[in-house]
DNA sequence: GTCCAGGGAATCA
DNA sequence: TGATTCCATGGA
């Protein structure tokens, strides 16, 4: 394949730690040079910053280079006017809006996100990334680049025949058996995943996959939030979220006993259908500041 | 050695 | 419904 290249002239929301770092992804890495290199479907792509340009260069499966990266990196969407809008709430969103104000959410391939989220549980993103890479070296498809090996993430159909004690030994834990059943119901057809994608009604998308092993309420809402189902409404709440919600606006004395119920009825009132976004921003602010 | 990580499922009240 | 406990692994 042949390497192409694109340049997005002066974008107005695009900063790459921003988007490669606010944990809605793993397979991005920075480069010595400062750029980073990731690969989604059977792209392999490295993006870096001249100026206020930003030179994409990779090869890309489909022959459009460009196409894949507007529909990846949500280029269609006016960030300007969410971050606006988000920022009139209060001093605080408008604190972390101004720390991660680079991010766009990604629109990431749906089955990636499913199997990548359900090994976030109880996990850290540095040991995420390893397994993704170690799981996607073992049954993805190689691609060459610019002298160095990449690995698609596996389909559905590469991980058939995957024993539990396979994964065990590439570090999964104890989330073996939850990729091993969520693999063969996806494969079995008791989840479509096309239907899904189809389907308007968040609700019943949601129910669908919390019938998956392995998804819950968290896991649930971080694949509608992330994935290219795009529900930028729904509010992921794990430890981070739960932590930096009660410090600014609940202030129970102990963080663990905080109700989720109240965290969720709270983050609809004050955000409402920007719910996802503003959780992404205050995630982030919270972690990196 | 202890604690913690983008939690979920099983169990029990 | 709601609270507890267990679940591998690796880094701090």
């Amino acid at each position: 394949m042949k390497e192409q290249q694109y340049i997005l002239k002066n974008p107005k929301t695009f900063e790459l730690k921003d988007i490669f770092e606010c944990g809605q992804c793993f397979r991005w890495n920075e480069q010595e040079d400062g750029s980073y290199t990731g690969i989604w479907k059977e792209n392999v792509v490295n993006v870096k910053k001249e100026g206020q340009d930003y030179v994409f260069s990779g090869i890309c499966k489909n022959g459009n280079l460009e196409e894949e990266i507007y529909t990846y990196f949500d280029l269609d969407r006016d960030y300007e006017k969410i971050k606006k809008e988000l920022s009139k709430k209060d001093t605080y969103m408008k604190t972390s809006i101004q720390y991660g104000k680079g991010i766009r959410i990604l629109n990431q391939d749906l089955w990636e996100t499913i199997i990548s989220f359900i090994i976030s549980a109880n996990n850290n993103i540095p040991r995420i990334k390893g397994i993704i890479e170690r799981l996607s070296k073992s049954y993805g498809k190689k691609i060459e680049w610019n002298g160095k090996e990449y690995y698609t993430f596996p389909t559905p159909e590469e991980l058939k025949d995957v024993t539990v004690k396979a994964y065990r030994e590439l570090g999964l834990g104890f989330r073996d058996i939850r990729i091993y059943e969520t693999t063969k119901m996806i494969l079995e057809g008791k989840v479509d995943l096309k239907e899904l994608e189809e389907n308007p009604n968040t609700m019943e998308v949601r129910e669908k996959l919390l019938t998956l092993s392995g998804v819950g309420p968290k896991v649930a809402d971080c694949i509608l939030l992330f994935s290219n189902l795009k529900r930028l409404e729904v509010f992921p709440i794990d430890v981070w979220v739960r932590r930096v919600m009660n410090d600014l606006y609940i202030q129970n004395e102990d963080e663990t006993k905080v109700n989720k119920k109240q965290i969720e009825m709270l983050a609809k009132e004050k955000f409402g259908d920007l719910a996802g976004l503003a959780q992404q921003y205050l995630f982030y602010w919270r972690r990196e500041a």
